[in-house]
DNA sequence: TGTACATCAGTGAACGCGCGTTCACTGATGTAC
DNA sequence: TGTACATCAGTGAACGCGCGTTCACTGATGTAC
Protein backbone atom coordinates (compact mmCIF):
# COMPACT_ATOMS: atom_id res chain seq x y z
CA UNK A 1 0.00 0.00 0.00
CA UNK A 2 1.45 3.55 -1.12
CA UNK A 3 1.62 6.02 1.16
CA UNK A 4 -1.50 8.71 0.91
CA UNK A 5 -1.15 12.00 0.69
CA UNK A 6 -2.04 14.07 3.79
CA UNK A 7 -5.47 16.46 3.46
CA UNK A 8 -3.52 18.86 3.69
CA UNK A 9 -1.23 18.30 0.40
CA UNK A 10 -4.32 17.09 -1.42
CA UNK A 11 -6.71 20.34 -0.86
CA UNK A 12 -7.73 22.66 -3.25
CA UNK A 13 -5.62 23.63 -6.08
CA UNK A 14 -3.11 20.90 -5.72
CA UNK A 15 0.81 21.48 -7.11
CA UNK A 16 0.39 24.86 -8.06
CA UNK A 17 0.34 26.41 -4.44
CA UNK A 18 1.91 23.27 -2.48
CA UNK A 19 5.58 26.31 -2.15
CA UNK A 20 3.86 28.79 0.13
CA UNK A 21 1.05 26.31 2.06
CA UNK A 22 3.67 26.64 5.21
CA UNK A 23 3.10 30.38 5.35
CA UNK A 24 -0.62 30.38 5.40
CA UNK A 25 -2.97 29.78 8.41
CA UNK A 26 -5.83 27.70 8.43
CA UNK A 27 -8.72 30.60 8.10
CA UNK A 28 -6.09 31.63 4.80
CA UNK A 29 -6.18 28.34 3.54
CA UNK A 30 -10.12 28.33 3.64
CA UNK A 31 -10.43 31.73 2.16
CA UNK A 32 -8.03 30.57 -0.29
CA UNK A 33 -10.33 27.62 -1.30
CA UNK A 34 -13.43 29.73 -1.29
CA UNK A 35 -12.06 32.20 -4.03
CA UNK A 36 -10.53 28.64 -6.18
CA UNK A 37 -14.48 27.56 -6.30
CA UNK A 38 -16.08 31.38 -6.84
CA UNK A 39 -13.08 31.07 -9.70
CA UNK A 40 -13.38 27.85 -11.23
CA UNK A 41 -17.47 27.98 -11.27
CA UNK A 42 -16.57 31.62 -13.11
CA UNK A 43 -14.92 29.61 -15.56
CA UNK A 44 -17.75 26.82 -16.12
CA UNK A 45 -20.21 29.12 -16.53
CA UNK A 46 -18.44 30.45 -19.78
CA UNK A 47 -21.21 28.98 -21.94
CA UNK A 48 -23.68 27.50 -19.73
CA UNK A 49 -26.48 28.39 -16.90
CA UNK A 50 -26.33 27.92 -12.88
CA UNK A 51 -29.12 26.07 -13.47
CA UNK A 52 -27.48 23.73 -15.56
CA UNK A 53 -24.20 23.01 -13.16
CA UNK A 54 -23.57 20.24 -10.63
CA UNK A 55 -22.33 20.83 -7.31
CA UNK A 56 -19.90 17.99 -7.80
CA UNK A 57 -18.53 19.74 -11.22
CA UNK A 58 -17.93 23.03 -9.23
CA UNK A 59 -16.42 20.40 -6.86
CA UNK A 60 -13.87 18.61 -9.07
CA UNK A 61 -13.35 21.61 -10.50
CA UNK A 62 -12.08 23.57 -7.10
CA UNK A 63 -10.38 20.15 -6.48
CA UNK A 64 -12.05 19.15 -3.38
CA UNK A 65 -14.30 16.53 -2.60
CA UNK A 66 -18.23 17.21 -3.23
CA UNK A 67 -18.91 17.08 0.47
CA UNK A 68 -16.28 19.39 1.38
CA UNK A 69 -18.38 22.64 -0.81
CA UNK A 70 -20.82 22.73 2.25
CA UNK A 71 -17.89 24.17 3.79
CA UNK A 72 -17.85 27.32 2.11
CA UNK A 73 -21.65 27.61 0.62
CA UNK A 74 -25.17 26.00 2.09
CA UNK A 75 -25.67 25.61 -1.82
CA UNK A 76 -25.29 26.58 -5.33
CA UNK A 77 -28.06 29.24 -4.73
CA UNK A 78 -25.92 30.65 -2.02
CA UNK A 79 -22.53 30.31 -4.32
CA UNK A 80 -24.38 32.11 -7.01
CA UNK A 81 -25.34 35.55 -4.88
CA UNK A 82 -21.91 35.40 -3.79
CA UNK A 83 -20.75 35.42 -7.21
CA UNK A 84 -22.83 38.55 -8.01
CA UNK A 85 -21.18 40.23 -5.64
CA UNK A 86 -17.76 39.24 -7.29
CA UNK A 87 -18.47 40.12 -11.09
CA UNK A 88 -20.12 43.35 -10.03
CA UNK A 89 -17.14 44.20 -8.26
CA UNK A 90 -14.76 46.08 -11.02
CA UNK A 91 -17.42 47.78 -12.60
CA UNK A 92 -18.62 49.32 -8.92
CA UNK A 93 -15.03 50.58 -8.67
CA UNK A 94 -14.73 51.90 -11.84
CA UNK A 95 -17.38 54.12 -11.35
CA UNK A 96 -16.93 55.24 -7.99
CA UNK A 97 -13.35 56.40 -9.11
CA UNK A 98 -15.03 58.00 -11.98
CA UNK A 99 -17.54 59.95 -9.42
CA UNK A 100 -14.25 60.94 -7.21
CA UNK A 101 -12.60 62.44 -10.45
CA UNK A 102 -15.56 63.98 -12.93
CA UNK A 103 -15.17 62.73 -16.32
CA UNK A 104 -13.96 65.21 -19.24
CA UNK A 105 -16.09 63.65 -21.95
CA UNK A 106 -19.21 61.77 -20.15
CA UNK A 107 -20.35 59.90 -23.49
CA UNK A 108 -17.26 58.70 -24.38
CA UNK A 109 -16.55 57.88 -20.72
CA UNK A 110 -18.81 55.91 -19.38
CA UNK A 111 -19.06 53.73 -22.98
CA UNK A 112 -14.68 53.76 -21.98
CA UNK A 113 -15.54 52.56 -18.60
CA UNK A 114 -17.77 49.84 -19.59
CA UNK A 115 -15.52 48.60 -22.13
CA UNK A 116 -12.91 48.72 -19.89
CA UNK A 117 -15.03 46.71 -17.47
CA UNK A 118 -15.90 43.96 -20.10
CA UNK A 119 -13.34 43.04 -21.26
CA UNK A 120 -11.59 42.94 -17.94
CA UNK A 121 -13.59 40.41 -16.94
CA UNK A 122 -15.63 38.97 -19.40
CA UNK A 123 -16.60 35.54 -17.82
CA UNK A 124 -17.95 37.74 -14.99
CA UNK A 125 -20.40 40.07 -17.53
CA UNK A 126 -21.15 37.01 -19.40
CA UNK A 127 -22.41 35.40 -15.74
CA UNK A 128 -23.99 38.34 -14.86
CA UNK A 129 -26.53 39.14 -18.30
CA UNK A 130 -27.49 35.25 -18.16
CA UNK A 131 -28.52 35.12 -14.84
CA UNK A 132 -30.48 38.44 -15.23
CA UNK A 133 -33.24 36.96 -16.15
CA UNK A 134 -32.12 33.12 -15.66
CA UNK A 135 -33.51 30.06 -13.87
CA UNK A 136 -32.06 31.09 -10.29
CA UNK A 137 -34.57 33.41 -8.35
CA UNK A 138 -32.14 34.37 -5.78
CA UNK A 139 -29.39 34.85 -7.97
CA UNK A 140 -31.43 36.77 -10.69
CA UNK A 141 -32.66 39.09 -7.46
CA UNK A 142 -29.66 39.85 -6.16
CA UNK A 143 -28.63 41.04 -9.96
CA UNK A 144 -31.70 43.13 -10.42
CA UNK A 145 -30.85 44.65 -6.85
CA UNK A 146 -27.49 45.69 -7.79
CA UNK A 147 -28.61 47.30 -10.96
CA UNK A 148 -30.96 48.97 -8.99
CA UNK A 149 -28.89 50.59 -6.97
CA UNK A 150 -26.38 51.30 -10.26
CA UNK A 151 -29.88 52.89 -11.70
CA UNK A 152 -29.89 55.01 -8.68
CA UNK A 153 -26.50 56.55 -8.68
CA UNK A 154 -26.59 57.41 -12.43
CA UNK A 155 -30.25 59.30 -10.78
CA UNK A 156 -28.03 61.11 -8.31
CA UNK A 157 -25.45 62.21 -10.56
CA UNK A 158 -28.45 63.10 -13.63
CA UNK A 159 -29.70 65.18 -10.37
CA UNK A 160 -26.49 67.57 -10.06
CA UNK A 161 -26.30 68.76 -13.77
CA UNK A 162 -27.21 72.53 -13.60
CA UNK A 163 -29.28 71.97 -16.85
CA UNK A 164 -31.26 68.98 -15.40
CA UNK A 165 -32.31 71.09 -11.56
CA UNK A 166 -35.41 71.83 -12.46
CA UNK A 167 -36.11 68.24 -13.42
CA UNK A 168 -38.38 65.87 -10.61
CA UNK A 169 -37.36 62.72 -9.58
CA UNK A 170 -39.50 61.22 -11.72
CA UNK A 171 -38.52 62.40 -14.98
CA UNK A 172 -34.48 61.86 -13.84
CA UNK A 173 -35.49 58.26 -12.99
CA UNK A 174 -37.15 57.73 -16.12
CA UNK A 175 -34.23 58.99 -17.97
CA UNK A 176 -31.70 57.28 -15.81
CA UNK A 177 -33.17 53.85 -16.92
CA UNK A 178 -33.70 54.39 -19.82
CA UNK A 179 -29.46 54.97 -20.82
CA UNK A 180 -29.20 51.65 -18.26
CA UNK A 181 -30.76 49.89 -20.39
CA UNK A 182 -28.87 51.44 -23.37
CA UNK A 183 -25.41 50.26 -21.28
CA UNK A 184 -27.19 46.67 -20.84
CA UNK A 185 -27.48 46.41 -24.79
CA UNK A 186 -24.22 47.17 -25.35
CA UNK A 187 -22.56 44.65 -23.02
CA UNK A 188 -24.84 42.16 -24.86
CA UNK A 189 -22.79 43.67 -27.81
CA UNK A 190 -19.72 43.46 -26.82
CA UNK A 191 -19.95 40.20 -25.44
CA UNK A 192 -21.09 39.02 -28.64
CA UNK A 193 -18.57 40.24 -30.50
CA UNK A 194 -14.76 38.51 -31.48
CA UNK A 195 -12.44 40.92 -29.33
CA UNK A 196 -9.66 40.17 -31.48
CA UNK A 197 -12.02 42.03 -34.60
CA UNK A 198 -11.03 45.53 -33.15
CA UNK A 199 -12.98 47.14 -36.65
CA UNK A 200 -16.22 45.34 -34.75
CA UNK A 201 -15.63 46.65 -31.39
CA UNK A 202 -15.13 50.05 -32.33
CA UNK A 203 -18.45 49.80 -34.37
CA UNK A 204 -20.18 49.18 -31.17
CA UNK A 205 -18.32 51.74 -29.23
CA UNK A 206 -19.75 54.31 -32.04
CA UNK A 207 -22.98 52.91 -31.63
CA UNK A 208 -23.05 53.42 -28.21
CA UNK A 209 -21.69 56.67 -28.15
CA UNK A 210 -24.20 57.66 -30.09
CA UNK A 211 -27.13 56.21 -28.69
CA UNK A 212 -26.40 57.77 -25.16
CA UNK A 213 -25.60 61.28 -27.24
CA UNK A 214 -29.51 61.04 -28.48
CA UNK A 215 -30.82 60.30 -25.30
CA UNK A 216 -28.86 63.30 -24.03
CA UNK A 217 -30.52 65.29 -26.68
CA UNK A 218 -33.31 64.06 -26.21
CA UNK A 219 -33.48 65.18 -22.50
CA UNK A 220 -32.21 69.08 -23.60
CA UNK A 221 -35.56 68.81 -26.26
CA UNK A 222 -37.65 66.73 -23.63
CA UNK A 223 -36.76 70.63 -20.86
CA UNK A 224 -37.67 72.70 -23.50
CA UNK A 225 -40.99 70.88 -24.80
CA UNK A 226 -42.50 70.20 -21.21
CA UNK A 227 -42.82 72.99 -18.51
CA UNK B 1 -55.82 -8.88 -14.71
CA UNK B 2 -58.04 -5.84 -15.68
CA UNK B 3 -57.62 -4.66 -19.23
CA UNK B 4 -55.19 -2.48 -20.46
CA UNK B 5 -56.57 1.17 -22.05
CA UNK B 6 -55.23 0.89 -25.79
CA UNK B 7 -52.74 3.12 -26.49
CA UNK B 8 -55.01 5.48 -28.35
CA UNK B 9 -57.53 5.86 -24.77
CA UNK B 10 -53.92 6.61 -23.20
CA UNK B 11 -52.46 9.39 -25.65
CA UNK B 12 -51.43 12.92 -24.56
CA UNK B 13 -53.98 15.14 -22.95
CA UNK B 14 -55.94 12.12 -21.63
CA UNK B 15 -59.42 12.27 -20.49
CA UNK B 16 -60.01 15.60 -21.86
CA UNK B 17 -60.20 15.25 -25.52
CA UNK B 18 -61.54 11.44 -25.22
CA UNK B 19 -64.74 12.59 -26.92
CA UNK B 20 -63.56 13.35 -30.44
CA UNK B 21 -61.02 11.13 -30.98
CA UNK B 22 -62.86 9.18 -33.30
CA UNK B 23 -62.93 12.39 -35.70
CA UNK B 24 -59.02 13.03 -35.97
CA UNK B 25 -56.97 11.65 -38.11
CA UNK B 26 -53.26 10.11 -36.70
CA UNK B 27 -51.66 13.36 -38.02
CA UNK B 28 -54.18 15.40 -36.27
CA UNK B 29 -53.80 13.35 -32.87
CA UNK B 30 -49.65 13.39 -34.17
CA UNK B 31 -50.03 17.64 -33.87
CA UNK B 32 -52.49 18.16 -31.42
CA UNK B 33 -49.27 15.50 -29.38
CA UNK B 34 -46.44 18.36 -30.46
CA UNK B 35 -49.25 21.45 -29.34
CA UNK B 36 -49.80 19.68 -26.14
CA UNK B 37 -45.94 19.26 -25.99
CA UNK B 38 -45.18 23.09 -26.36
CA UNK B 39 -48.31 24.17 -24.21
CA UNK B 40 -46.98 21.95 -21.21
CA UNK B 41 -43.37 22.68 -21.75
CA UNK B 42 -44.39 26.94 -22.02
CA UNK B 43 -46.28 26.43 -18.23
CA UNK B 44 -42.70 24.47 -16.85
CA UNK B 45 -41.11 27.53 -17.84
CA UNK B 46 -42.98 29.92 -15.96
CA UNK B 47 -40.22 30.04 -12.88
CA UNK B 48 -37.47 27.97 -14.28
CA UNK B 49 -34.90 27.77 -17.01
CA UNK B 50 -35.04 25.48 -20.40
CA UNK B 51 -31.40 23.98 -18.86
CA UNK B 52 -32.65 22.69 -15.97
CA UNK B 53 -35.87 21.24 -17.19
CA UNK B 54 -35.59 17.45 -18.15
CA UNK B 55 -37.42 15.59 -21.48
CA UNK B 56 -39.00 13.28 -18.89
CA UNK B 57 -40.70 16.00 -17.19
CA UNK B 58 -41.79 17.33 -20.22
CA UNK B 59 -43.22 14.07 -21.75
CA UNK B 60 -44.97 13.64 -18.19
CA UNK B 61 -46.26 16.83 -18.23
CA UNK B 62 -47.88 16.18 -21.69
CA UNK B 63 -49.04 12.47 -20.59
CA UNK B 64 -46.65 10.26 -23.07
CA UNK B 65 -44.23 8.52 -22.21
CA UNK B 66 -40.62 9.52 -22.52
CA UNK B 67 -39.29 7.86 -25.42
CA UNK B 68 -42.52 9.02 -27.22
CA UNK B 69 -40.62 12.77 -26.95
CA UNK B 70 -38.61 11.81 -29.86
CA UNK B 71 -41.42 11.11 -32.41
CA UNK B 72 -42.05 15.07 -32.13
CA UNK B 73 -38.65 16.45 -31.21
CA UNK B 74 -34.96 15.23 -32.00
CA UNK B 75 -33.97 16.91 -28.34
CA UNK B 76 -34.80 19.35 -25.77
CA UNK B 77 -32.92 22.14 -28.04
CA UNK B 78 -35.30 21.35 -30.63
CA UNK B 79 -38.04 21.68 -28.90
CA UNK B 80 -36.45 25.05 -27.04
CA UNK B 81 -36.12 26.31 -31.09
CA UNK B 82 -39.33 25.49 -31.61
CA UNK B 83 -40.97 27.28 -28.83
CA UNK B 84 -39.24 30.34 -29.86
CA UNK B 85 -40.80 30.37 -32.88
CA UNK B 86 -44.52 29.91 -30.94
CA UNK B 87 -43.91 32.48 -28.46
CA UNK B 88 -43.08 35.53 -31.10
CA UNK B 89 -46.02 34.34 -33.37
CA UNK B 90 -48.69 36.56 -31.16
CA UNK B 91 -46.04 39.81 -31.02
CA UNK B 92 -45.23 39.58 -34.65
CA UNK B 93 -49.14 39.24 -35.43
CA UNK B 94 -49.40 42.29 -33.50
CA UNK B 95 -47.18 44.26 -35.34
CA UNK B 96 -47.89 42.92 -39.04
CA UNK B 97 -51.32 43.91 -38.25
CA UNK B 98 -50.09 47.59 -37.11
CA UNK B 99 -48.31 47.69 -40.23
CA UNK B 100 -51.18 47.17 -42.22
CA UNK B 101 -53.11 50.01 -41.15
CA UNK B 102 -50.78 52.67 -39.27
CA UNK B 103 -51.07 53.66 -35.12
CA UNK B 104 -53.05 57.14 -35.13
CA UNK B 105 -50.10 58.08 -31.93
CA UNK B 106 -47.03 56.18 -32.27
CA UNK B 107 -45.84 55.79 -29.40
CA UNK B 108 -48.79 55.47 -27.10
CA UNK B 109 -49.91 52.68 -29.72
CA UNK B 110 -46.29 51.07 -29.80
CA UNK B 111 -46.38 50.75 -26.09
CA UNK B 112 -50.05 49.62 -26.32
CA UNK B 113 -49.44 46.86 -28.47
CA UNK B 114 -46.52 46.04 -26.62
CA UNK B 115 -48.69 45.49 -23.07
CA UNK B 116 -51.38 43.60 -24.67
CA UNK B 117 -48.99 40.97 -26.33
CA UNK B 118 -47.13 40.41 -23.13
CA UNK B 119 -50.19 40.26 -21.22
CA UNK B 120 -51.86 38.28 -23.61
CA UNK B 121 -48.95 35.12 -22.96
CA UNK B 122 -47.17 36.11 -20.02
CA UNK B 123 -45.32 32.60 -20.52
CA UNK B 124 -44.05 33.11 -23.76
CA UNK B 125 -42.34 36.50 -23.20
CA UNK B 126 -40.87 35.22 -19.76
CA UNK B 127 -39.31 32.50 -21.28
CA UNK B 128 -37.80 34.59 -24.19
CA UNK B 129 -36.54 37.33 -21.57
CA UNK B 130 -35.03 34.33 -19.78
CA UNK B 131 -33.66 32.77 -22.65
CA UNK B 132 -32.27 35.53 -24.77
CA UNK B 133 -28.93 35.19 -22.83
CA UNK B 134 -29.76 32.42 -21.07
CA UNK B 135 -27.53 28.38 -21.46
CA UNK B 136 -29.07 27.25 -24.28
CA UNK B 137 -27.17 28.45 -27.54
CA UNK B 138 -29.57 27.14 -30.09
CA UNK B 139 -32.09 28.69 -28.05
CA UNK B 140 -30.18 32.02 -27.59
CA UNK B 141 -29.32 32.21 -31.20
CA UNK B 142 -32.97 31.75 -32.50
CA UNK B 143 -34.15 34.52 -30.39
CA UNK B 144 -31.54 36.90 -31.43
CA UNK B 145 -32.35 36.24 -35.17
CA UNK B 146 -35.96 37.33 -34.11
CA UNK B 147 -34.64 40.39 -32.47
CA UNK B 148 -32.59 40.92 -35.46
CA UNK B 149 -35.89 40.90 -37.76
CA UNK B 150 -37.72 42.64 -35.26
CA UNK B 151 -34.95 45.44 -35.60
CA UNK B 152 -34.64 45.37 -38.88
CA UNK B 153 -38.56 46.08 -39.63
CA UNK B 154 -38.60 48.87 -37.36
CA UNK B 155 -35.76 50.54 -39.19
CA UNK B 156 -37.53 49.95 -42.31
CA UNK B 157 -40.52 51.61 -40.91
CA UNK B 158 -38.22 54.47 -39.27
CA UNK B 159 -36.93 54.74 -42.58
CA UNK B 160 -40.31 55.66 -44.45
CA UNK B 161 -40.96 59.03 -41.68
CA UNK B 162 -40.73 61.92 -43.93
CA UNK B 163 -38.18 63.56 -41.66
CA UNK B 164 -36.00 61.22 -41.49
CA UNK B 165 -35.93 60.67 -45.04
CA UNK B 166 -32.38 61.95 -45.12
CA UNK B 167 -30.84 59.74 -42.63
CA UNK B 168 -28.41 57.32 -43.19
CA UNK B 169 -29.08 53.50 -42.59
CA UNK B 170 -26.69 53.40 -40.06
CA UNK B 171 -28.20 56.22 -37.92
CA UNK B 172 -31.50 54.53 -38.67
CA UNK B 173 -30.14 51.47 -37.26
CA UNK B 174 -28.90 53.16 -34.21
CA UNK B 175 -31.87 54.34 -32.73
CA UNK B 176 -33.74 51.43 -33.73
CA UNK B 177 -31.68 49.42 -31.61
CA UNK B 178 -31.93 52.07 -28.78
CA UNK B 179 -35.54 51.35 -29.15
CA UNK B 180 -35.52 47.42 -28.82
CA UNK B 181 -33.44 48.04 -25.87
CA UNK B 182 -36.16 49.90 -24.26
CA UNK B 183 -38.98 47.56 -25.36
CA UNK B 184 -36.73 44.40 -23.71
CA UNK B 185 -36.80 46.76 -20.63
CA UNK B 186 -40.20 47.87 -20.73
CA UNK B 187 -41.39 43.64 -21.09
CA UNK B 188 -38.97 42.94 -18.29
CA UNK B 189 -40.58 45.73 -16.13
CA UNK B 190 -44.53 44.42 -17.00
CA UNK B 191 -43.43 40.96 -16.36
CA UNK B 192 -41.97 41.66 -12.62
CA UNK B 193 -45.03 43.38 -11.66
CA UNK B 194 -48.56 41.77 -10.51
CA UNK B 195 -50.97 42.80 -13.26
CA UNK B 196 -53.46 42.92 -10.50
CA UNK B 197 -52.02 46.07 -9.43
CA UNK B 198 -53.27 48.62 -12.04
CA UNK B 199 -51.62 51.40 -11.00
CA UNK B 200 -48.04 49.55 -10.97
CA UNK B 201 -48.77 48.82 -14.88
CA UNK B 202 -49.66 51.80 -15.20
CA UNK B 203 -46.77 53.04 -14.17
CA UNK B 204 -44.64 51.57 -16.08
CA UNK B 205 -46.30 52.23 -19.36
CA UNK B 206 -46.48 56.07 -18.29
CA UNK B 207 -42.44 55.20 -18.16
CA UNK B 208 -42.72 53.72 -21.16
CA UNK B 209 -44.14 56.28 -23.56
CA UNK B 210 -41.77 58.69 -22.18
CA UNK B 211 -38.86 57.00 -22.96
CA UNK B 212 -39.90 56.63 -25.74
CA UNK B 213 -40.98 60.43 -26.49
CA UNK B 214 -37.42 61.36 -25.09
CA UNK B 215 -35.87 58.79 -27.94
CA UNK B 216 -38.09 60.50 -30.56
CA UNK B 217 -37.19 63.99 -29.24
CA UNK B 218 -33.03 62.84 -29.06
CA UNK B 219 -33.93 62.20 -32.98
CA UNK B 220 -35.24 65.59 -33.71
CA UNK B 221 -32.37 67.03 -32.22
CA UNK B 222 -30.07 65.08 -33.52
CA UNK B 223 -30.84 65.72 -36.96
CA UNK B 224 -30.47 69.16 -36.74
CA UNK B 225 -27.38 69.29 -34.53
CA UNK B 226 -25.52 67.02 -37.63
CA UNK B 227 -25.29 67.98 -41.25
C1' DT C 1 -66.46 -3.02 -51.03
C1' DG C 2 -63.28 -6.17 -48.54
C1' DT C 3 -58.68 -7.87 -47.56
C1' DA C 4 -53.83 -7.92 -46.82
C1' DC C 5 -50.05 -5.30 -45.64
C1' DA C 6 -47.38 -1.00 -44.28
C1' DT C 7 -46.96 2.77 -41.32
C1' DC C 8 -45.95 4.87 -37.12
C1' DA C 9 -47.41 7.27 -32.43
C1' DG C 10 -46.99 5.62 -28.36
C1' DT C 11 -45.41 1.71 -24.84
C1' DG C 12 -42.58 -0.20 -21.14
C1' DA C 13 -38.51 -2.62 -19.56
C1' DA C 14 -33.86 -1.98 -19.09
C1' DC C 15 -29.15 0.17 -18.99
C1' DG C 16 -25.49 2.73 -16.87
C1' DC C 17 -24.55 7.29 -14.94
C1' DG C 18 -24.09 11.47 -12.29
C1' DC C 19 -26.59 13.65 -8.96
C1' DG C 20 -27.26 15.87 -3.78
C1' DT C 21 -26.85 14.66 0.68
C1' DT C 22 -25.81 11.64 5.07
C1' DC C 23 -22.41 10.05 7.86
C1' DA C 24 -18.42 8.81 10.57
C1' DC C 25 -13.72 9.85 9.87
C1' DT C 26 -8.81 12.04 9.76
C1' DG C 27 -5.16 14.74 10.89
C1' DA C 28 -3.13 19.32 10.68
C1' DT C 29 -3.83 23.66 12.97
C1' DG C 30 -5.09 26.39 16.88
C1' DT C 31 -5.60 27.26 21.87
C1' DA C 32 -5.60 26.84 26.97
C1' DC C 33 -2.83 25.88 30.62
C1' DT D 1 8.32 26.20 26.50
C1' DG D 2 5.72 21.73 26.29
C1' DT D 3 1.45 19.14 26.58
C1' DA D 4 -3.33 17.98 26.23
C1' DC D 5 -7.41 18.96 24.04
C1' DA D 6 -10.64 21.40 20.68
C1' DT D 7 -11.51 22.83 16.18
C1' DC D 8 -12.66 22.14 11.56
C1' DA D 9 -11.40 21.80 6.25
C1' DG D 10 -11.37 18.16 3.74
C1' DT D 11 -12.16 12.79 3.01
C1' DG D 12 -14.52 8.77 1.07
C1' DA D 13 -18.09 5.30 1.25
C1' DA D 14 -22.77 4.86 0.73
C1' DC D 15 -27.72 5.84 -0.29
C1' DG D 16 -31.64 6.26 -3.29
C1' DC D 17 -33.20 8.85 -7.35
C1' DG D 18 -34.17 10.77 -11.82
C1' DC D 19 -31.86 11.14 -15.90
C1' DG D 20 -31.32 10.26 -21.49
C1' DT D 21 -31.33 6.79 -24.53
C1' DT D 22 -31.67 1.74 -26.51
C1' DC D 23 -34.65 -1.62 -27.87
C1' DA D 24 -38.26 -4.71 -29.29
C1' DC D 25 -43.10 -4.21 -29.05
C1' DT D 26 -48.27 -3.07 -29.96
C1' DG D 27 -52.25 -2.01 -32.22
C1' DA D 28 -54.96 1.57 -34.45
C1' DT D 29 -54.82 4.05 -38.76
C1' DG D 30 -53.81 4.36 -43.57
C1' DT D 31 -53.18 2.47 -48.25
C1' DA D 32 -52.85 -0.61 -52.32
C1' DC D 33 -55.26 -3.81 -54.73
Amino acid sequence: VTRQRSSHERRAGGERRTSNDAHESRAERKEHTRQTLLTETLALLEDRSLASLSLREVARAAGIVPTAFYRHFDSMDDLGVALVDVSFQSLRQAIRQARRDPLDHPIRGTVDILVRAVRGDEAAFRFLSRERNGGVPAVARAIAEELRQFRNELTIDLARIPQLLTWGADDLEMVADLMVNAMLGIVADLLAVDPARAADQQAIIAKAERQLRVIVLGMGAWMSSSP
